[in-house]
DNA sequence: TTAATAAAGGATAAAATTATCCTTTATTAA
DNA sequence: TTAATAAAGGATAATTTTATCCTTTATTAA
């Protein structure tokens, strides 16, 4: 078979993560205005989607969508810009992805089944349930307060690291 | 306010499950053939379909990839269908998910970085991890023969009960 | 050996998600 | 009080995922 042609195969899908990238940007975004903006430091749109590497005007509308919900405190006009209000309660990860993505992973059944309980389970419901006990601790527990922290001492980080060109 | 009107909100994203759509209709495909199809009583895309209530057409590219991917076995023709070589290997759930959506969930990172690693952590990828490492058990430990028994008992369901008409 | 059956495969359509653009509104500072 | 700045909001475009349709190929049974 010499004429073997590179075929492009469409059935497929590629992708599911667990948050949606509208979620995945605004975990990153609320984390980085935890560590970099105060009220008399305020960032802006551009430096916010500059750092966390996301597209820009998807980062304004997922930044919209923030602080509507109250996530993050905002001011229009010069030397705006997106701010955490410090006097207010940490925000857990969990406000974070229902605020973007109604928190489905840990809401709806595995399988899809529309109906899916303990009382009428799916195949897999109960091998689900330990890890989506996992995951929702970590959601309803974590605070972006406390992950600031490791961000802060360049232990995590917010962006793959570009190679460093010669 | 009291013509308050009734807006569309497009902003915010709403879906985020486990498993794509196609993959969730894999798994539930699978394991329908394991507790009903023969070799003598080969299942049909239509009796599929209904029985794991899927789209038809939606299911049969589904049914396709699977049976390229050699996890089920399938005859053209009068009396075709699909069904499972019983003297087959158990089938695991990750050999599904794989054929299905390359089991991103567990090999992508959580906030979408392009690396992220224990070198190299995204902020919550520590606690991601044992999430991750849980459900990987799950998919790679569990078998589809290993979920049949509960199905035949009915104790696990494929699909959602519908209400019984009065 | 032919008609009927059923999966395989290719192309396309619909829906959802992601991304972009442009106008409006609010705020600041000159 | 006006120009400049920056977010808010609305509409739309691009991409990805889901779903559908139609033709081809293989198999069976008459």
């Amino acid at each position: 078979m010499q004429n073997s042609e590179c075929r492009i195969l469409y059935t497929c899908v590629i992708q599911n993560d667990m948050f949606t990238k509208a979620c995945e940007n605004a975990i990153r975004a609320v984390l980085l205005i935890t560590i970099k903006g105060r009220e008399d430091k305020k960032l802006s749109i551009q430096q916010i989607a500059k750092a966390i590497d996301s597209p820009l005007p998807f980062t304004a509308k997922i930044l919209q969508t923030l602080s509507r919900e109250g996530l993050v405190a905002s001011a229009k006009g010069p030397n705006g810009g997106f701010y955490i209000d410090t006097k207010a309660k940490p925000i857990t990860l969990s406000q974070v992805v229902r605020a973007m993505d109604e928190e489905s992973v840990l809401t709806t059944c595995a399988l899809g089944l529309k109906q899916c309980s303990d009382k009428q389970p799916c195949p897999i419901h109960h091998q689900v349930k330990a890890y989506k006990n996992q995951l929702s601790k970590v959601l309803h527990k974590k605070t972006v307060q406390d992950l600031a922290k490791d961000l802060t001492d360049g232990k995590t980080f917010l962006r793959s690291h570009r190679k460093v060109k010669k």
